[in-house]
DNA sequence: AGCACGCCGACT
DNA sequence: GTCGGCGTGCTC
């Protein structure tokens, strides 16, 4: 009997082992199995097949127990399993064993049994039903013509209608939320399972009060890495059993099994969280759209600024786009909100400031703007994506710098506890008092981060009250949700942050936002970078004039070099179709996704040159195969954007193929070789190797 | 990945 | 004499 059992790809398990059973067990079913010395969890997979590798009958060993009473995981689970595994290259083992709950894997059969009774008892009860359910609130004419036009991807009967892929295009505070639980409330009339997903953590809590104020009597869990192991086992069986009705979830809750699924929602679906970035690297987003075909459910993605792979996929065919998805817009805010103005501030008129004089913080105009918020009792935001005082120490007198000893980046300064910090490694020490290199005393900050501007606000506007939010500050468990409800109650005038506070916090009294250095994303080398800046600066404008009272005079200011950028213009008509014109026409002419479909084979290792060397020979035994499939390019290998990271020198290889499957039939055929090289380059200090396939950056 | 076996340096 | 460093190799 096939079982598959966890293992990383260089193990050479690849396919599922082969074990005794006195009993065919359906594929599915969690077993565990003797591998080596110990005992593991594995998973019944399918019959063998022909060329299947045949393992000598009498070594095989048998299954050691059957978790009992647990359902085998679904034939389209499996589905999605295997073609995950495919796709990003990475062994149906590690992929199976990884989107299991991490408890259900540690457990043998006693300890299951045990913990399935305490799990069935404690479901048996249903969740309250509240007395007065929510009143609805109206639709807008857009969000009923959306709702018309899912209507049909729901209706039961004997016509079964197409599955669908939909865009949800609605401009930030157009209540895409709402049809969201309008088409849920559909998809739970019909008695199916909804599977509602979230870029992050973050913003898990408050869209579930949202959803458990909407559906009280509905069972409703979350599923995400941030819940304790036991929390998670139990709202994964809740899901697999057929008894919650509504799974709240991050990327991982993708594989979530659903037995009566009937809706998928993907929010902010062009959000990057929705790329795993290490291990197997998926793209939950995508696989949700494959899952939804599989499953024959709808798929809505809703974004305000989708992805440009979504943006094209929706657009008609004839207009240039592969019309594979169905596009639905709602342009307008609910409620008479408008956006708010957008206001380009050229620094290149700004006065310089004299030498040996530290520039403002802010442009004195936007100061000014900010002041008078400040007056008139209304919230300000500002954003700079940069966190600690200060990015780099400089000693004025030998020209050191605060370099991370084993990375190839600077250490940060942080001025609260007086620490260098590498962001990239972790690696923190006190701030030196004098220069470690020539003992100078003056050592002075080079840049600004937010913890300096934050500073800077504070001094410069001594009547407001300037508050922080970035990862620095809400590390701690409820540090964030504390910081918020902070601003919520009106005890902070200004608020600094990086971009995590752009996303889908509803502030009600921020009538200004300003993006203080959003320029670098303008000529960064990563081509995604525009279109991530532009999501983002949209996003945060969003943060601005929520409530219609306010709405009015609200404006997002932009500082920047370059005010007639593309891209700030397409912002301040607030124009993301123009803007995703311009972005889909310059990647045809560099030939980028999506018009092509883009690989990266990375490597690890103890130099550069073992990392190089064996992405060098990689590409050289897959160059004839390349050839033959048409259409391919192999780059030559570079060092990564950080080259050093913990003293681990790491460089890429780029991929390029016209077609996707002539790309994943090279990869498919070339892992194998490739997994033989890295034996082989091993010894000579190669660490790690990986595929990626549809990297987010190159 | 685990977890072995295996062959060389500083300790009860 | 052992405890333990992590290099190499295997798991149906």
């Amino acid at each position: 009997m096939q079982v598959l059992v966890e293992a990383p790809q260089h193990s050479g398990l690849t396919g599922p082992l082969d074990y005794l059973a006195d009993q065919a067990l359906p594929p599915g079913t969690l077993v565990r199995v003797p591998l080596g010395r110990r005992t593991v969890t594995g998973l019944v997979w399918d019959a063998p097949t022909a060329d299947a590798d045949a393992w000598a009958a009498d070594q095989l060993k048998p299954v050691a127990e059957v978790l009992p009473d647990l359902p085998p995981l679904p034939p389209t689970w499996r589905q999605l399993v295997r073609f995950a595994s495919a796709y990003y290259q990475r062994s149906l083992g590690e992929i199976a064993m990884m989107v299991l709950p991490p408890e259900l894997r540690q457990l043998d059969a006693v300890q299951w049994g045990r913990r399935f009774k305490r799990l069935t008892k404690s479901l048996a009860q249903p969740p309250a039903a509240t007395d007065a359910p929510e009143v609805l609130p109206d639709l807008t004419p857009e969000q009923q013509t959306v709702l018309d036009a899912l209507a049909p991807s729901l209706a039961p009967g004997d016509a079964e209608p197409a599955p669908t892929t939909y865009l949800l295009w609605g401009s930030t505070g157009s209540g895409k939320t709402e049809v969201y639980l309008r088409q849920a409330d559909r998809a739970l009339q019909a008695g199916r399972q909804v599977l509602l997903m979230v870029p992050e953590i973050n913003l898990t809590p408050q869209l579930e009060a949202r959803v458990a104020a909407r559906f009280a009597g509905r069972n409703i869990v979350s599923l995400h890495s941030g819940l304790t192991p036991a929390q998670r086992l139990r709202n994964w069986m809740l899901a697999h059993l057929g008894l919650a009705d509504i799974v709240l979830g991050t990327r991982l809750a993708v594989f979530t099994p659903l037995p009566r699924l009937g809706l998928v929602v993907v929010d902010e679906e062009h959000d990057p969280s929705y790329k795993q970035q290490d291990g197997a690297r998926y793209s939950a987003r995508d696989l949700a759209v494959y899952r939804g075909q599989l499953e024959k459910v709808p798929v809505l993605l809703g974004s305000a600024t989708p992805s440009l792979e979504t943006w094209f996929n929706a657009l008609p065919q004839a207009e240039g786009g592969a019309g594979r998805y169905q596009r639905l817009t709602m342009p307008s805010r609910v409620g008479q909100g408008a956006m708010p103005r957008v206001r380009r501030l050229d620094l290149s008129r700004e006065p310089k400031p004299r030498p040996g004089q530290e520039a403002p913080p802010l442009a004195q105009a936007l100061l000014d703007a900010i002041a008078e918020r400040v007056a008139r009792g209304e919230q300000s935001l500002v954003l700079l994506n940069r966190r600690g005082y200060a990015p780099v120490l400089q000693c004025s007198d030998c020209g050191w710098k605060s370099e991370c000893p084993q990375c190839s980046a600077w250490r940060v300064f942080h001025k609260v506890d007086r620490t260098l910090r590498c962001h990239h490694c972790g690696l923190t020490d006190r701030v030196p008092r004098a220069c470690p290199n020539c003992g100078n005393l003056d050592i002075h900050p080079l840049g600004r981060g937010t913890e300096k501007l934050e500073e800077q606000l504070a001094a410069a506007l001594p009547d407001a009250r300037v508050g922080r939010i970035d990862a620095d500050v809400t590390k701690l468990k409820g540090a964030l949700e504390d910081r918020l409800a902070s601003v919520h109650a009106g005890e902070v005038d200004i608020l600094v942050g990086t971009q995590m506070v752009a996303k889908g916090h509803d502030f009600r009294r921020i009538t200004l936002v300003a993006a203080v250095n959003p320029d670098a994303a303008l000529f960064a080398s990563d081509f995604r970078a525009a279109e991530r800046q532009f999501a983002l600066l949209l996003q945060a404008a969003g943060r601005a004039g929520r409530d219609a009272s306010v709405a009015q005079g609200s404006e997002m200011w932009v500082q920047t070099w370059h005010p007639d950028h593309p891209l700030y213009a397409a912002l301040a008509r607030y124009d993301y179709e123009f803007f995703a014109q311009q972005q889909l026409k310059e990647r045809q002419m560099a030939g980028l996704p999506p018009y092509a479909h883009l690989a990266m084979l990375r490597a690890e290792g103890k130099t550069q040159e073992a990392a190089q060397g064996f992405l060098v020979e990689a590409a050289q035994l897959v160059e004839a195969l390349a050839a033959e499939l048409g259409g391919i390019l192999l780059y030559p290998p570079v060092p990564t954007a950080v080259q050093r990271v913990a003293n681990i020198e790491r460089a890429q290889m780029l991929i390029e193929a016209e077609s996707r499957p002539a790309l994943q039939r090279l990869l498919a055929r070339a892992t194998d070789d490739w997994l033989a090289l890295a034996h082989q380059h091993r010894p000579r200090g190669l660490v790690r190797w990986a595929v990626d396939v549809d990297p987010l950056a190159i």
